[in-house]
DNA sequence: CTAAACCCTGTAGTATGGTACGGGCTGTAT
DNA sequence: ATACAGCCCGTACCATACTACAGGGTTTAG
């Protein structure tokens, strides 16, 4: 134990951030976690943040976001050169997409909760009104 | 005019709802929308309400369900013989679902917003606000 | 020292969610 | 009445995001 700074195999940043590890490889080709530093038998050497990364990646794609966008995201900071106006652009972007996602989660919530209380009022359920709640907005694509 | 019921080709829903008419027959296999009505020649007669639930998945899938959980939401109220714990008890579990996914959309645009405040104030942005704010967060599978 | 568990590269296969024909009727506007 | 957009079905193909080998070297616990 020469080096006592923490540094994971991928085997193990795999089971923290409950991932394959085959998914570890794909995120790297992908280029969405860098090629971490390797030992001298080639394996992978990962800094314990790369954790966060990956769990990041994770819950990222659970809300709908593709890969794509998901580096997008990353690598609004990841550039140091990149002129601050065009990070900040880009992150106004991002948050207003974020909104647009909170918004409509908003209204399936809402619609489910109506749900749940028409159940419980153990009146008949005839209507949806997860549609129904969703029914006048318009989209803006 | 004999009715005036409104009534929409595969092709209107399509636009109004702005997805593709090949897709709309895809979601129809899939079971996500039903069968509607067919005149003699065999075209399709949607009711005007088929433009919503277009939309509603449209809007659902962009947050990251898949489509069978879309029908699974959809089918809440769908079948009237359903028990009512039954619904309830599947409705609290969608809405679990949707706390998760918003919680993480509000420490993402926490983040964003504070990269943004960053760029504005013209400092450095060494760090990465985004992954920062999500590292201490543990997950609940 | 050796066996089990891990890691390596490369390639191939899978599931999901569409998208695009081909070949052929139908509706409607001029 | 005819052209041309729109619809029908069936099948094939596509991108995305994994997932699973095959064939081989490496670590580490006992």
């Amino acid at each position: 134990m020469e080096t006592k700074i923490e540094s994971l195999t991928i085997g193990k940043v795999a089971r923290l951030a409950e991932i394959g590890v085959e998914t570890m490889r794909f995120y790297e080709r992908e280029g969405l976690i860098e090629s971490p530093p390797r030992r001298a038998s080639g394996y992978r050497q990962y800094p314990s943040d790369t954790v966060d990364r990956v769990r990041f990646i994770k819950r990222a794609k659970a809300l709908g976001f593709s890969l794509r966008e998901i580096k997008e995201l990353l690598s609004l900071r990841a550039a140091p050169r990149t002129k601050c106006t065009d990070i900040r652009q880009r992150a106004l972007r991002k948050i207003q997409d974020i909104d647009e996602k909170t918004d409509t989660l908003r209204r399936m919530r809402k619609a489910l909760t109506k749900l749940v209380a028409e159940c419980e009022g153990s009146r008949p359920v005839t209507e949806c009104p997860i549609l129904a709640s969703l029914s006048t907005q318009k989209e803006k694509p």
